[in-house]
DNA sequence: TGGTTGTTTCAGAATAAATTGAAACAAGGC
DNA sequence: GCCTTGTTTCAATTTATTCTGAAACAACCA
Protein backbone atom coordinates (compact mmCIF):
# COMPACT_ATOMS: atom_id res chain seq x y z
CA UNK A 1 0.00 0.00 0.00
CA UNK A 2 3.05 2.30 -0.28
CA UNK A 3 1.70 3.86 -3.54
CA UNK A 4 -1.94 4.48 -2.24
CA UNK A 5 -0.24 6.17 0.54
CA UNK A 6 2.26 8.13 -1.44
CA UNK A 7 -0.68 9.40 -3.59
CA UNK A 8 -2.83 10.56 -1.10
CA UNK A 9 0.29 12.59 0.26
CA UNK A 10 0.50 13.83 -2.87
CA UNK A 11 -2.93 14.82 -3.17
CA UNK A 12 -3.04 16.74 0.06
CA UNK A 13 0.12 18.28 -0.64
CA UNK A 14 -1.39 19.67 -3.94
CA UNK A 15 -4.95 20.64 -1.92
CA UNK A 16 -2.49 23.01 0.41
CA UNK A 17 -0.60 24.56 -2.26
CA UNK A 18 -4.28 25.51 -3.76
CA UNK A 19 -5.52 26.75 -0.59
CA UNK A 20 -2.45 28.39 0.09
CA UNK A 21 -2.29 30.18 -3.09
CA UNK A 22 -6.14 30.98 -2.89
CA UNK A 23 -5.03 32.90 0.30
CA UNK A 24 -2.50 34.73 -0.89
CA UNK A 25 -4.67 36.23 -3.51
CA UNK A 26 -7.39 37.18 -1.01
CA UNK A 27 -5.58 40.18 0.44
CA UNK A 28 -5.04 42.22 -3.06
CA UNK A 29 -8.93 41.94 -3.80
CA UNK A 30 -9.77 42.87 -0.11
CA UNK A 31 -11.18 39.44 1.42
CA UNK A 32 -9.72 37.96 4.36
CA UNK A 33 -7.14 35.55 3.78
CA UNK A 34 -8.51 32.35 5.83
CA UNK A 35 -12.28 33.20 4.35
CA UNK A 36 -10.29 32.62 1.09
CA UNK A 37 -8.79 29.41 2.39
CA UNK A 38 -11.89 27.87 3.73
CA UNK A 39 -13.37 28.74 0.63
CA UNK A 40 -10.50 27.19 -1.48
CA UNK A 41 -10.46 23.90 0.45
CA UNK A 42 -13.56 22.89 0.64
CA UNK A 43 -13.84 23.42 -3.23
CA UNK A 44 -10.84 21.75 -3.92
CA UNK A 45 -11.55 18.85 -1.23
CA UNK A 46 -15.03 18.75 -3.15
CA UNK A 47 -16.87 17.06 -0.03
CA UNK A 48 -18.66 18.73 2.83
CA UNK A 49 -16.64 19.70 6.11
CA UNK A 50 -17.68 20.33 9.61
CA UNK A 51 -16.10 23.48 11.34
CA UNK A 52 -13.75 21.15 13.54
CA UNK A 53 -12.47 19.63 10.10
CA UNK A 54 -11.79 23.14 8.66
CA UNK A 55 -10.05 24.62 12.10
CA UNK A 56 -7.95 21.57 12.33
CA UNK A 57 -6.63 21.71 8.65
CA UNK A 58 -6.18 25.44 8.81
CA UNK A 59 -4.82 25.82 11.80
CA UNK A 60 -7.42 28.66 12.43
CA UNK A 61 -9.76 28.64 16.07
CA UNK A 62 -12.67 28.10 16.40
CA UNK A 63 -14.26 31.87 16.26
CA UNK A 64 -12.00 32.29 13.12
CA UNK A 65 -13.63 29.72 11.86
CA UNK A 66 -17.32 30.47 12.50
CA UNK A 67 -17.01 33.83 11.30
CA UNK A 68 -15.57 32.98 7.97
CA UNK A 69 -17.99 30.56 6.98
CA UNK A 70 -20.25 32.95 7.86
CA UNK A 71 -18.95 35.06 5.59
CA UNK A 72 -19.07 32.73 2.58
CA UNK A 73 -22.75 31.88 3.65
CA UNK A 74 -23.71 34.65 3.04
CA UNK A 75 -21.64 35.28 -0.28
CA UNK A 76 -23.92 32.33 -1.14
CA UNK A 77 -20.96 30.55 -2.79
CA UNK A 78 -20.99 27.51 -0.05
CA UNK A 79 -24.66 25.99 1.75
CA UNK A 80 -24.97 23.87 4.71
CA UNK A 81 -25.65 20.26 4.45
CA UNK A 82 -26.08 17.59 7.31
CA UNK A 83 -25.34 14.28 7.79
CA UNK A 84 -27.31 11.44 9.26
CA UNK A 85 -26.34 10.74 12.68
CA UNK A 86 -24.65 13.26 13.32
CA UNK A 87 -25.38 16.65 14.77
CA UNK A 88 -22.75 18.63 13.27
CA UNK A 89 -23.46 21.37 10.40
CA UNK A 90 -21.30 20.73 7.83
CA UNK A 91 -20.44 22.73 4.58
CA UNK A 92 -19.62 22.39 0.97
CA UNK A 93 -18.82 24.69 -1.89
CA UNK A 94 -20.54 25.87 -5.13
CA UNK A 95 -18.24 23.38 -7.47
CA UNK A 96 -19.17 25.29 -10.57
CA UNK A 97 -16.56 27.58 -11.10
CA UNK A 98 -18.50 29.92 -13.30
CA UNK A 99 -21.82 30.06 -10.48
CA UNK A 100 -19.18 30.64 -8.24
CA UNK A 101 -17.88 33.57 -9.88
CA UNK A 102 -21.12 35.00 -10.36
CA UNK A 103 -22.22 34.66 -7.14
CA UNK A 104 -19.26 36.94 -5.87
CA UNK A 105 -19.53 39.79 -8.87
CA UNK A 106 -23.64 39.61 -7.55
CA UNK A 107 -22.22 40.66 -3.91
CA UNK A 108 -19.29 42.55 -4.72
CA UNK A 109 -22.11 44.99 -6.97
CA UNK A 110 -24.81 45.20 -4.06
CA UNK A 111 -22.16 45.43 -1.55
CA UNK A 112 -19.75 48.37 -3.12
CA UNK A 113 -20.79 49.55 -6.25
CA UNK A 114 -24.62 50.07 -5.28
CA UNK A 115 -23.75 52.10 -2.94
CA UNK A 116 -21.23 53.98 -4.18
CA UNK A 117 -23.65 54.41 -7.32
CA UNK A 118 -26.37 56.55 -4.73
CA UNK A 119 -23.45 58.18 -3.40
CA UNK A 120 -22.71 59.85 -6.82
CA UNK A 121 -25.69 61.12 -7.81
CA UNK A 122 -26.19 62.53 -4.64
CA UNK A 123 -23.27 64.58 -4.73
CA UNK A 124 -24.18 65.12 -8.50
CA UNK A 125 -27.51 66.53 -7.48
CA UNK A 126 -25.18 68.38 -5.04
CA UNK A 127 -23.12 70.33 -7.39
CA UNK A 128 -23.58 73.96 -8.49
CA UNK A 129 -24.88 74.37 -11.49
CA UNK A 130 -22.95 76.63 -14.07
CA UNK A 131 -25.52 79.87 -14.62
CA UNK A 132 -25.26 81.74 -18.36
CA UNK A 133 -22.77 83.42 -17.71
CA UNK A 134 -19.69 82.40 -19.80
CA UNK A 135 -16.81 83.11 -17.18
CA UNK A 136 -14.22 80.45 -16.63
CA UNK A 137 -15.67 79.23 -13.51
CA UNK A 138 -18.95 78.51 -15.10
CA UNK A 139 -16.25 76.37 -17.50
CA UNK A 140 -15.15 74.81 -15.01
CA UNK A 141 -18.63 74.45 -13.23
CA UNK A 142 -19.72 72.39 -16.88
CA UNK A 143 -16.44 70.33 -17.11
CA UNK A 144 -16.76 69.12 -13.24
CA UNK A 145 -20.10 68.10 -14.30
CA UNK A 146 -19.41 66.24 -17.27
CA UNK A 147 -16.39 64.12 -15.57
CA UNK A 148 -19.43 63.28 -12.84
CA UNK A 149 -21.24 61.95 -15.53
CA UNK A 150 -18.74 60.16 -17.34
CA UNK A 151 -17.81 58.56 -14.07
CA UNK A 152 -21.59 57.77 -13.40
CA UNK A 153 -22.16 56.60 -17.16
CA UNK A 154 -19.75 54.43 -16.67
CA UNK A 155 -20.62 52.07 -13.38
CA UNK A 156 -24.24 52.29 -14.21
CA UNK A 157 -23.09 50.46 -17.71
CA UNK A 158 -21.15 48.03 -15.44
CA UNK A 159 -23.98 47.68 -12.93
CA UNK A 160 -26.10 46.60 -16.02
CA UNK A 161 -23.62 44.32 -17.99
CA UNK A 162 -23.53 42.62 -14.37
CA UNK A 163 -27.18 42.24 -13.69
CA UNK A 164 -27.16 41.30 -17.31
CA UNK A 165 -25.06 38.58 -16.89
CA UNK A 166 -25.51 38.27 -13.09
CA UNK A 167 -28.92 37.57 -12.31
CA UNK A 168 -31.90 35.20 -13.68
CA UNK A 169 -30.87 32.31 -15.52
CA UNK A 170 -27.61 33.51 -15.39
CA UNK A 171 -25.42 31.36 -17.45
CA UNK A 172 -25.03 33.56 -20.78
CA UNK A 173 -21.37 35.07 -19.41
CA UNK A 174 -19.68 31.68 -19.91
CA UNK A 175 -21.16 31.18 -23.16
CA UNK A 176 -20.35 34.84 -23.76
CA UNK A 177 -16.67 34.82 -22.80
CA UNK A 178 -15.90 31.46 -24.11
CA UNK A 179 -17.30 33.18 -27.57
CA UNK A 180 -15.81 36.23 -27.29
CA UNK A 181 -12.54 34.42 -26.63
CA UNK A 182 -12.71 32.21 -29.69
CA UNK A 183 -11.78 34.28 -32.66
CA UNK A 184 -8.38 35.69 -31.75
CA UNK A 185 -8.57 39.87 -32.62
CA UNK B 1 -19.16 88.31 -5.74
CA UNK B 2 -20.55 86.23 -3.26
CA UNK B 3 -22.18 84.32 -5.70
CA UNK B 4 -19.21 83.28 -7.15
CA UNK B 5 -17.80 82.16 -3.87
CA UNK B 6 -20.52 80.22 -2.88
CA UNK B 7 -20.54 78.39 -6.17
CA UNK B 8 -16.87 77.85 -5.64
CA UNK B 9 -17.79 76.22 -1.65
CA UNK B 10 -20.09 74.12 -3.29
CA UNK B 11 -17.85 72.60 -5.86
CA UNK B 12 -14.98 71.98 -3.43
CA UNK B 13 -17.51 70.45 -0.78
CA UNK B 14 -18.42 68.20 -3.99
CA UNK B 15 -14.62 67.53 -5.16
CA UNK B 16 -14.53 66.36 -1.21
CA UNK B 17 -16.90 63.69 -1.15
CA UNK B 18 -15.83 62.77 -4.83
CA UNK B 19 -12.44 61.89 -2.93
CA UNK B 20 -13.99 60.82 0.22
CA UNK B 21 -16.18 58.03 -1.29
CA UNK B 22 -13.72 56.89 -3.69
CA UNK B 23 -11.10 56.44 -0.70
CA UNK B 24 -14.09 54.33 1.04
CA UNK B 25 -14.47 51.88 -1.68
CA UNK B 26 -10.42 51.45 -2.29
CA UNK B 27 -10.66 48.84 0.86
CA UNK B 28 -12.47 46.65 -0.56
CA UNK B 29 -10.36 46.30 -3.36
CA UNK B 30 -7.26 45.51 -1.50
CA UNK B 31 -6.22 49.33 -2.74
CA UNK B 32 -4.72 52.24 -0.24
CA UNK B 33 -6.99 54.68 0.94
CA UNK B 34 -4.91 57.44 0.01
CA UNK B 35 -3.80 56.45 -3.40
CA UNK B 36 -7.20 56.26 -4.13
CA UNK B 37 -8.08 59.18 -2.54
CA UNK B 38 -4.82 60.63 -4.73
CA UNK B 39 -6.50 59.19 -7.98
CA UNK B 40 -10.05 60.57 -7.00
CA UNK B 41 -8.76 64.23 -6.52
CA UNK B 42 -6.78 64.29 -10.27
CA UNK B 43 -9.58 62.87 -11.63
CA UNK B 44 -12.37 64.83 -10.72
CA UNK B 45 -10.52 68.42 -10.33
CA UNK B 46 -8.92 67.55 -13.92
CA UNK B 47 -6.22 69.52 -13.75
CA UNK B 48 -2.32 69.06 -13.33
CA UNK B 49 -1.55 69.09 -9.63
CA UNK B 50 2.18 69.05 -7.80
CA UNK B 51 2.98 67.11 -4.80
CA UNK B 52 2.16 70.29 -2.41
CA UNK B 53 -0.95 70.71 -3.50
CA UNK B 54 -2.11 66.90 -3.10
CA UNK B 55 -0.11 66.74 0.14
CA UNK B 56 -2.49 69.81 1.54
CA UNK B 57 -5.56 69.10 -0.09
CA UNK B 58 -5.50 65.43 1.13
CA UNK B 59 -3.70 66.23 4.49
CA UNK B 60 -1.19 63.84 3.88
CA UNK B 61 2.50 63.39 4.66
CA UNK B 62 5.15 64.35 1.58
CA UNK B 63 6.48 60.83 2.14
CA UNK B 64 2.86 59.41 1.32
CA UNK B 65 2.13 61.49 -1.61
CA UNK B 66 5.19 60.37 -3.33
CA UNK B 67 4.56 56.73 -2.40
CA UNK B 68 0.86 57.19 -3.90
CA UNK B 69 1.99 58.80 -6.34
CA UNK B 70 4.22 56.20 -8.00
CA UNK B 71 1.99 53.77 -7.53
CA UNK B 72 -0.20 55.39 -9.69
CA UNK B 73 2.40 56.33 -12.10
CA UNK B 74 2.92 52.52 -12.51
CA UNK B 75 -0.34 51.88 -12.81
CA UNK B 76 -0.18 53.85 -15.29
CA UNK B 77 -3.48 55.86 -14.69
CA UNK B 78 -1.75 59.44 -14.01
CA UNK B 79 1.16 60.72 -16.02
CA UNK B 80 3.69 63.78 -15.21
CA UNK B 81 3.58 67.30 -16.75
CA UNK B 82 5.58 70.54 -16.18
CA UNK B 83 5.11 73.89 -16.26
CA UNK B 84 7.09 76.59 -17.89
CA UNK B 85 8.84 78.09 -15.13
CA UNK B 86 8.25 76.07 -12.20
CA UNK B 87 10.68 72.86 -11.62
CA UNK B 88 8.17 71.13 -9.47
CA UNK B 89 6.40 68.29 -11.38
CA UNK B 90 2.78 68.27 -11.79
CA UNK B 91 0.68 65.08 -12.27
CA UNK B 92 -2.63 64.94 -13.78
CA UNK B 93 -5.26 61.63 -14.09
CA UNK B 94 -6.01 60.38 -17.16
CA UNK B 95 -9.32 61.57 -18.24
CA UNK B 96 -11.03 58.95 -20.32
CA UNK B 97 -12.91 56.41 -17.67
CA UNK B 98 -13.16 53.45 -19.88
CA UNK B 99 -9.26 53.61 -20.84
CA UNK B 100 -8.62 53.96 -16.89
CA UNK B 101 -10.24 50.92 -16.23
CA UNK B 102 -8.67 49.22 -19.18
CA UNK B 103 -5.17 50.26 -17.23
CA UNK B 104 -6.80 48.86 -14.29
CA UNK B 105 -7.55 45.82 -15.17
CA UNK B 106 -4.25 45.24 -17.49
CA UNK B 107 -2.07 45.91 -13.94
CA UNK B 108 -4.34 43.53 -12.13
CA UNK B 109 -3.95 40.95 -14.31
CA UNK B 110 -0.70 40.88 -14.87
CA UNK B 111 0.10 41.28 -10.89
CA UNK B 112 -2.18 39.06 -9.56
CA UNK B 113 -4.27 36.11 -12.05
CA UNK B 114 -1.23 35.37 -13.87
CA UNK B 115 0.69 34.50 -10.94
CA UNK B 116 -2.16 32.57 -9.48
CA UNK B 117 -2.58 30.74 -12.85
CA UNK B 118 1.47 30.09 -13.16
CA UNK B 119 1.10 28.12 -10.05
CA UNK B 120 -2.38 26.38 -10.70
CA UNK B 121 -0.49 24.96 -13.34
CA UNK B 122 2.30 23.90 -11.39
CA UNK B 123 -0.21 22.38 -8.91
CA UNK B 124 -1.82 20.27 -11.68
CA UNK B 125 1.64 19.06 -12.78
CA UNK B 126 2.58 17.97 -9.09
CA UNK B 127 -1.02 16.30 -8.22
CA UNK B 128 -0.76 12.96 -8.20
CA UNK B 129 -2.18 11.08 -11.74
CA UNK B 130 -4.69 8.51 -11.28
CA UNK B 131 -3.78 5.19 -12.50
CA UNK B 132 -5.85 2.20 -14.14
CA UNK B 133 -7.47 0.50 -11.25
CA UNK B 134 -11.40 1.43 -9.94
CA UNK B 135 -11.00 2.21 -6.68
CA UNK B 136 -12.36 5.12 -4.72
CA UNK B 137 -9.31 6.53 -4.44
CA UNK B 138 -8.79 6.82 -8.17
CA UNK B 139 -11.94 8.24 -8.42
CA UNK B 140 -11.02 10.99 -6.23
CA UNK B 141 -7.79 11.97 -7.79
CA UNK B 142 -9.87 12.20 -10.84
CA UNK B 143 -12.16 14.45 -9.14
CA UNK B 144 -9.45 16.80 -7.78
CA UNK B 145 -7.97 16.59 -11.33
CA UNK B 146 -11.78 17.78 -12.93
CA UNK B 147 -11.87 21.07 -9.63
CA UNK B 148 -8.34 21.81 -11.18
CA UNK B 149 -8.77 21.72 -15.00
CA UNK B 150 -12.39 23.60 -14.26
CA UNK B 151 -10.89 26.71 -11.92
CA UNK B 152 -7.62 26.17 -14.63
CA UNK B 153 -10.00 26.64 -17.78
CA UNK B 154 -11.93 29.58 -15.96
CA UNK B 155 -8.94 31.76 -15.45
CA UNK B 156 -7.00 31.36 -18.87
CA UNK B 157 -10.94 32.32 -20.23
CA UNK B 158 -10.48 35.29 -17.93
CA UNK B 159 -7.45 35.86 -18.97
CA UNK B 160 -8.11 35.92 -23.23
CA UNK B 161 -11.08 37.93 -22.42
CA UNK B 162 -8.96 40.44 -20.28
CA UNK B 163 -6.23 40.43 -23.09
CA UNK B 164 -8.89 40.81 -25.89
CA UNK B 165 -10.91 44.22 -24.94
CA UNK B 166 -7.73 45.33 -22.87
CA UNK B 167 -4.69 45.51 -24.72
CA UNK B 168 -4.38 46.84 -28.60
CA UNK B 169 -6.39 48.98 -29.93
CA UNK B 170 -8.60 48.68 -26.84
CA UNK B 171 -11.71 50.65 -27.37
CA UNK B 172 -13.55 47.33 -27.70
CA UNK B 173 -15.04 46.73 -24.49
CA UNK B 174 -16.81 49.95 -24.26
CA UNK B 175 -18.72 49.29 -27.31
CA UNK B 176 -19.52 45.93 -26.58
CA UNK B 177 -20.31 46.15 -22.81
CA UNK B 178 -22.90 49.12 -24.19
CA UNK B 179 -23.84 46.96 -26.89
CA UNK B 180 -24.62 44.46 -24.57
CA UNK B 181 -26.57 46.72 -22.11
CA UNK B 182 -28.96 48.07 -24.94
CA UNK B 183 -31.27 45.18 -25.55
CA UNK B 184 -32.85 44.47 -22.08
CA UNK B 185 -33.53 40.46 -21.26
C1' DT C 1 31.85 74.33 -5.15
C1' DG C 2 28.19 75.41 -2.10
C1' DG C 3 23.45 76.66 -1.85
C1' DT C 4 18.65 76.01 -3.05
C1' DT C 5 14.70 73.48 -4.34
C1' DG C 6 12.38 69.39 -5.14
C1' DT C 7 11.96 64.17 -4.72
C1' DT C 8 12.61 59.58 -2.81
C1' DT C 9 13.48 56.32 0.72
C1' DC C 10 12.75 53.84 4.83
C1' DA C 11 12.86 52.84 10.00
C1' DG C 12 9.72 53.62 13.41
C1' DA C 13 4.98 55.09 14.87
C1' DA C 14 0.19 55.03 14.22
C1' DT C 15 -3.73 52.81 12.53
C1' DA C 16 -6.62 49.29 10.85
C1' DA C 17 -7.79 44.46 10.28
C1' DA C 18 -7.82 39.76 11.45
C1' DT C 19 -7.67 36.32 15.01
C1' DT C 20 -8.17 34.18 19.38
C1' DG C 21 -10.42 32.14 23.25
C1' DA C 22 -13.63 32.13 26.62
C1' DA C 23 -18.32 33.11 27.77
C1' DA C 24 -23.02 33.19 26.18
C1' DC C 25 -26.32 31.00 23.66
C1' DA C 26 -29.18 27.06 21.33
C1' DA C 27 -30.99 22.69 20.67
C1' DG C 28 -31.48 18.23 21.89
C1' DG C 29 -31.82 14.12 24.83
C1' DC C 30 -32.63 12.09 29.41
C1' DG D 1 -35.29 20.62 34.81
C1' DC D 2 -30.20 19.91 33.76
C1' DC D 3 -26.50 17.76 31.27
C1' DT D 4 -24.15 17.34 26.68
C1' DT D 5 -22.88 18.88 22.25
C1' DG D 6 -22.45 22.28 18.92
C1' DT D 7 -22.48 27.27 17.43
C1' DT D 8 -22.02 32.26 17.79
C1' DT D 9 -20.41 36.48 19.66
C1' DC D 10 -17.20 39.85 21.06
C1' DA D 11 -13.52 42.15 24.01
C1' DA D 12 -8.74 41.67 24.09
C1' DT D 13 -4.78 40.65 21.55
C1' DT D 14 -1.98 39.84 17.72
C1' DT D 15 -0.67 40.77 13.16
C1' DA D 16 -0.48 43.38 8.95
C1' DT D 17 -0.81 47.64 6.64
C1' DT D 18 -0.36 52.35 6.06
C1' DC D 19 1.63 56.69 7.21
C1' DT D 20 5.00 59.94 8.97
C1' DG D 21 9.03 62.69 9.12
C1' DA D 22 13.63 63.26 8.80
C1' DA D 23 17.66 62.04 6.26
C1' DA D 24 19.61 60.93 1.86
C1' DC D 25 19.58 61.91 -2.74
C1' DA D 26 19.28 64.53 -7.21
C1' DA D 27 19.16 68.31 -10.21
C1' DC D 28 19.91 72.72 -11.17
C1' DC D 29 22.00 77.45 -10.52
C1' DA D 30 25.29 81.11 -9.34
Amino acid sequence: MATRDNQHEKLTEAQDRFVASWGQMAGAWGISRTMAEAHALLYITGRPMNTDEIMDRLQISRGNASMSIRALLDWGIISRTHKRGDRKEYFEADQDVWSMFRSIVRERMKREVEPLLATLFEIRDASPAPDEAAGDQQKELLAHQKRLEEMLSFMQTMEKLSHRFVSPSGSGLELAAKLLTKFDR
